[in-house]
RNA sequence: GCCGAAGUGGCGGAACCGGCAGACGCGCUGGAUUCAAAAUCCAGUGUCAGCAAUGACGUGUGGGUUCGAGUCCCACCUUCGGCACCA
């Protein structure tokens, strides 16, 4: 009796070695193919290998991916379909810091048994192109595109057309074209270095970062999280260092208008939109004079005229000189409302500006705003705070002296630090004026109202006093008013993101080495100029270290490794010292999928021919944590490469799909009084309390508690079995006390609530090709989805009946042939089966429509198991449909169909349309858009026919009889409508 | 607060262009097989009324368009995800 679960085992073991001996997914992309109908490159998002081993989400993704890639084989295409390893980064380090056990030792076992777990899932990797990114031959040409990026300036004005044909403005281009001023090369080459050096894509700058001194390291703005870190919550302070960024600013707009032609969801589409948060509006300069400080905070009418005149001369200078507050705005229409102004605390201005009776207040306010983590400045931005400096600025469009503030709900990254503030027009600014009672000046008023402004009124609307600008509405106020102050050389048209440069230097050691050395003055200090190494030289490896402890400063690592790493003399005599930051775990993740097409190229990055036709990526698949960042660093790197002339396309990955989390088993939770944790029970009554009398609370400790609205005691959460609730209305309710609601949903897998799924116990239990359908056929890929044993269950049960369609499982020991399945013509009506099955599993595939694949298939099934005679020629077919989404059962088939070798090269089955006709057709009956009955026509019955049939129908003709039809509708094929009175 | 996605049986979900709501699976009920159980097979299963034929109601709520709305339009509610002083 060889059952389908006795066998499993077997069969996956069987077919995952028969595939790697026979190299079945291995391709040769040098190799063409006159054969092939095009190319297929279908990515994973690579996982990072952390010690507890694969997830039941990762399989769904990689078994999304690997469905389309076999239906791709079938299909005649090349399908280049990689996997590799994402492995610098903390948690191995953490573990080291722990143990002592090197980060690529943990890696290296974590990499195996990563891999043991996706090779036992039976996905067709082509194995031959794996790496991982800490291995010195992959981040040699990690090290070598910071290279690039190092030697790379934005020229934001270049009008150029690219390899695919399309005309652009903007273009990363070698540093050694970018202009010089005169002023500068008469310093000499050392100005020259420092003038290129600014203007980098890769540069250094001192600000203040996010040190996290629990995990020794400087976390970039994306790793916090509410003012903690994102991977274990600990909390973050601000520090000046010096840090790497590269300027992904450049790329900004370029970033936001090239999503556009890219298949991807909408919704993480306008996400990359958000993030990177375009702003268009202007620049404004506030004239303050020269010694406006000592001049007792205001500045002379007369000064503020000679400043103007000479402005509309000169224009609008690039860079802000001292006798000017420079600011950014979005609504310039505004300008006669502006009553003061604001600086960010750490404004350079601040200092001069304030006076002195304002100065101890200045000073006490910018220092705690300085050492303020980003936490308690937003904490304590529920209500504004703010100190007047004592210092004035003179509105350009009005001559007016307006005092100038600063508080810390302007932010110097921003903009440029300083803002006009319009009261009556914005929402901030009106919290702030009306803390310190600052004069509101209302200068719009919506446009059904246009006598009077409107305090508070946010939107556009009409002008009003606004000097010659009265009665302009918004938009044509802000396209003049910024001609005209452009025209005086007051101001410019600006644009600003929301989007900063990408800190890409981190402290810790398993990371990329950046290839660059420090050049020492004679007393071994850094002079500031910068050498790289050689791409020659490349990869700069990691050095040997004895002991993982961070610092415990903001120091690097790679500070603390042995000399002859940290310190070189160039031929021409130069100390130097070792850049000792390493690179974020983004960097190794940038390019990966360019790899994947040419892995062991020890001469280039990857081969520009395999580059042309194998890329872009056509499918990438992944979670949707990853929408913004990763992807947005991954095209960053794409554009400054293709820029360079290194890749051919613009963008990356053509089409994306976020796979939807996997959530835990649904459970029902009561809530009870009276009752500490884990303390039950003397066999009293609980005092359960209903959900609906309950609200949400986070405690001291920042734990989610449930407390009773009234009184505020903490009701404690129960775990309830199913068997104890029942539905009631909308929500579930306690059997015993229906009037008890309680909570009924799916949690996020997790450790400490104990419902995580280990994919390997499903695998022993049902085996893989049961764990890849169940979750291909949970729901809709991109939907998140709560897991069911009970699930999977019924799809192993749906496999062990595919086997007993075909498998003979009377026969004592072999498996053998059902009897049933014979070599005769098949009937109509099976042919009729087979041909709708093809043709909706086939369109299903096409559009990702995996869960409806399968229950197409399970229909097959229901259909022909009930049949004693199951012809070869409709079961055949059946099994390669299934092939992609059940890959070892039906090799196994079909080998038992009397193939002797892989099924994954032979034709996706097609369907005829001519067996799909059906002779008869039911159709249904309406009454005045009601379904009242149903008709039996022949196929292709005309109206006159089915309008006959239906009146001839015995309950049609009872509900018509004594009534008038005033109208028919008739679609053919599909439905008729009586319309009576 | 802003941006995005989604609300359909006891549960996961299906329904292509506005045309039979609930495919397929789980669960549940009854039956067959069995000494018994597991496994398997058969039948039923949106709610209410009815012996039944059948009827009424039914896709988050309220309105609208239409011969006909889960699907289109307007307003709102809830849940999830993202952003959150970005001037």
């Amino acid at each position: 009796m060889p059952r389908y679960d006795d066998e499993v085992k077997r069969i996956e073991a069987k077919w995952q070695a028969y595939w790697d001996q026979h190299q079945t997914f291995h391709v040769d992309l040098a190799q063409t193919d006159s054969a092939s109908t095009g190319k297929l490159y279908v990515l994973d998002m690579f996982p990072y290998p952390s010690g507890a081993g694969l997830h039941v989400g990762h399989p769904e993704g990689y078994t999304a991916t690997d469905i389309v890639c076999r239906f791709g084989r079938m299909r005649g295409k090349r399908v280049l379909h990689p996997m590799g390893w994402d492995a610098f980064g903390l948690p191995a380090e953490d573990y080291a810091i722990k143990t002592g056990t090197h980060p690529a030792v943990t890696t290296a076992k974590n990499i195996e048994t990563f891999k043991r777990q996706l090779k036992s899932l039976g996905f067709s990797y082509d194995w031959s192109r794996e790496f991982a990114t800490t291995d010195p031959e992959y981040y040699r040409w990690t090290q070598w595109i910071f290279l690039q990026l190092f030697d790379t300036w934005y020229d934001p004005g270049h009008v150029w057309t690219g390899p695919d044909g399309k005309s652009r403005t903007g273009k990363g281009r070698p540093i050694a074209e970018l202009p010089i001023p005169a002023d500068v090369t008469s310093q000499g080459t050392e100005a020259v270095r420092r003038y290129q050096d600014h203007h980098r894509l890769a540069y250094q700058h001192e600000a203040p970062v996010n040190w996290c001194p629990a995990l020794g390291t400087v976390l970039a703005n994306e790793e916090i999280v509410d003012g903690k870190s994102e991977r274990g919550g600990h909390p973050v302070e601000r520090v000046p260092l010096r840090q790497w960024l590269l300027r992904i600013t450049a790329y900004g707009d370029r970033l936001a208008a090239e999503l556009d032609d890219l298949n991807w969801p909408e919704s993480i589409k306008s996400m990359q939109k958000n993030w990177i948060g375009r702003s268009e509006g202007a620049e404004v300069d506030f004239f303050v004079g020269t010694s406006a400080a000592s001049a007792g905070g205001t500045t002379s009418p007369a000064a503020f005229e000679a400043w103007k005149s000479a402005r509309a001369k000169t224009g609008f200078p690039q860079d802000p000189a001292s006798d000017v507050i420079r600011v950014y705005t979005t609504r310039p229409d505004t300008l006669f409302g502006v009553t003061y102004m604001v600086l960010a605390p750490e404004h350079p201005a601040v200092e001069r500006l304030t006076t002195l009776e304002q100065r101890a207040a200045v000073d006490s306010y910018r220092q705690q705003a300085a050492t303020k983590s980003d936490l308690d400045r937003t904490d304590l931005a529920k209500g504004k705070s703010g100190v007047f400096t004592g210092g004035y600025a003179i509105n350009p469009v009005n001559g007016e002296q307006v005092p100038i503030w600063i508080a810390d709900y302007v932010l110097i990254s921003y903009g440029t630090g300083a803002i006009m503030a319009v009261p009556a027009h914005d929402e901030r600014d009106l919290e702030f004026a009306t803390v310190f009672q600052i004069e509101v000046r209302p200068v719009v008023a919506p446009k059904d109202q246009p006598q009077h402004g409107t305090p508070g009124f946010f939107e556009h609307g009409v002008a009003v006093n606004s000097g010659p600008y009265t009665g302009l509405p918004t938009l044509e106020f802000k396209a003049k008013i910024t001609g005209d102050l452009q025209a005086s050389g007051l101001g410019r048209k600006a644009v600003n993101y929301r989007l900063r440069d990408w800190l890409f230097s981190r402290q810790r050691y398993w990371g990329e080495p950046f290839p660059l050395w420090h050049e020492l003055d004679a007393a071994g200090q850094p002079t500031g100029l910068l050498r790289t190494d050689p791409e020659a030289s490349l990869p700069v490896r990691l050095p040997e270290m004895a002991n993982f402890k961070p610092t415990g400063t903001p120091d690097p690592m790679l500070s603390k490794a042995p000399d002859d790493w940290l310190y070189a003399t160039a031929p021409d005599g130069t100390r130097l010292k070792r850049e000792t930051n390493t690179m974020p775990q983004w960097a190794g993740s940038c390019w990966y999928y360019l790899r994947f097409a040419d892995p062991k190229n020890s001469q280039q990055f990857l081969d520009p021919a395999i580059e042309k036709s194998w890329l872009p990526v056509d499918l990438y698949v992944g979670g949707a944590e990853h929408a913004v960042l990763h992807l947005l660093y991954s095209r960053f790197w794409h554009k400054v490469l293709f820029d360079r002339g290194h890749v051919s396309t613009v963008e990356p990955f053509q089409r994306l799909i976020n796979q939807g989390m996997i959530l835990g088993e649904v459970e029902f939770t009561g809530y009870v009084l009276g009752e500490a944790q884990g303390a039950k029970t003397d066999g009293s009554p609980r005092r359960w309390i209903s959900v609906r009398d309950l609200t949400a609370s986070v405690d001291e400790e920042g734990t989610a508690t449930r407390i009773v609205e009234q009184t505020g005691e903490v009701a404690l959460p129960v775990t309830l079995d199913v068997d104890a609730v029942e539905k009631k209305g909308d929500s579930f309710v306690l059997k015993e006390q229906p009037q008890i609601v309680v909570d009924s949903r799916a949690y996020k897998m997790s450790k400490s609530r104990g419902n995580v799924i280990n994919p390997d116990v499903v695998v022993d239990q049902f085996g893989a090709d049961s764990l890849r359908l169940y979750e291909m056929f949970m729901g809709p890929l991109e939907a998140v989805k709560p897991w069911s044993m009970k699930g999977v269950e019924g799809v192993a049960r749906f496999l062990g009946r595919v086997w007993r369609m075909i498998i003979d499982e009377q026969h004592e020991t072999e498996v053998k042939l059902n009897p049933a399945v014979q070599d005769v013509p098949a009937t109509a009506e099976q042919l009729r089966v087979a041909h709708r099955t093809i043709k909706a599993v086939t369109r299903d595939v096409e559009s990702t429509g995996f869960n409806t694949a399968i229950s197409r298939m399970m229909e097959f099934v229901n259909e022909f198991l009930a049949q004693d005679v199951r012809p070869r020629a409709v079961i055949e077919p059946f099994v390669l449909l299934l092939s992609p989404f059940a890959p070892h059962i039906a090799e196994e088939l079909w080998g038992v169909l009397g193939h002797s070798k892989t099924l994954a090269y032979e034709s996706w089955p097609t369907y005829d349309e001519k067996y799909l006709v059906e002779t008869e057709v039911e159709i249904p009956v309406q009454l005045n858009g009601k379904l009242r009955g149903k008709v039996t026509v022949p196929a292709g019955a005309d109206q006159p026919a089915i309008e006959a049939a239906a009146k001839a129908d015995a309950t049609i003709a009872g509900q018509l009889a004594g009534k008038t039809i005033v109208k028919t509708v008739f679609v053919p094929g599909k439905m008729v409508n009586f319309v009576v009175k």
